[in-house]
DNA sequence: TGAATGATGCACT
DNA sequence: GTGCATCATTCAC
């Protein structure tokens, strides 16, 4: 329900602007393949590639929608919650609609490290992959905004309107919680 | 209800 | 050494 595009080396935002490195070599290949990143030491984030062979761009899976497995998921966010914090694991009463409600907690919910990065996304039967879903006829209820936590690249990159989202949707990861 | 902060690993200069 | 495509907790009001 929530994605951002970075749009490759050039886009200043994107993790590819110091072009192929050993984390982000998986961008500059196909597309419909994952490249999942750790980010603050603590979260791991989820990302589409999509571009052609060589163009390195891809989209940030921000906040998705819980439908099935919401115990998994629960378990997952647990999981990383008592790892981060040598806190106790104790029971988890988020809502079901934010248990997935950032690019963090969509990876704490699905399970994922940077291991997961150059799964093939588009593989029949693969343990993590992308089906046909939402109603493209809906499309008139994205809306776009600027992409977030993006400062850094400057005025002209951060202000781009590449972030898309459902409007209203309660699984947003910015207008609740 | 909102702002400040701590946790934590790695890529980069 | 710096800072990050974040989140949960704490503290102020």
């Amino acid at each position: 329900v929530e994605v951002e595009a970075y749009d490759g080396p050039d886009d200043l935002a994107s993790h590819a602007r110091f072009g192929a490195t050993q984390r982000t070599a998986v961008m500059f290949g196909p597309p419909g393949v994952a490249y999942v990143y750790l980010v603050y030491g603590m979260y791991d984030c989820l990302n589409v590639v999509t571009g052609t062979d060589g163009a390195a761009s891809a989209v940030l899976i921000r906040a998705i929608e819980p439908l099935e497995g919401l115990d998994h998921m629960r378990a997952g966010r647990a999981l990383q919650r008592a790892r981060r914090r040598g806190r106790p694991m104790r029971e988890d009463r988020t809502p079901d609609h934010l248990l997935a409600s950032g690019p963090g907690l969509v990876g704490a919910a699905f399970g994922l490290d940077t291991s997961w990065t150059g799964s093939d996304l588009c593989a029949a039967g693969g343990r993590l992959r992308l089906e046909r879903g939402w109603d493209a006829d809906r499309v008139d209820e994205i809306t776009a905004s600027p992409r977030v936590g993006v400062g850094y690249a400057g005025p002209d990159w951060a202000s781009r309107p590449w972030r898309f989202s459902i409007a209203g949707h309660p699984s947003l990861s910015r207008p609740s919680r």
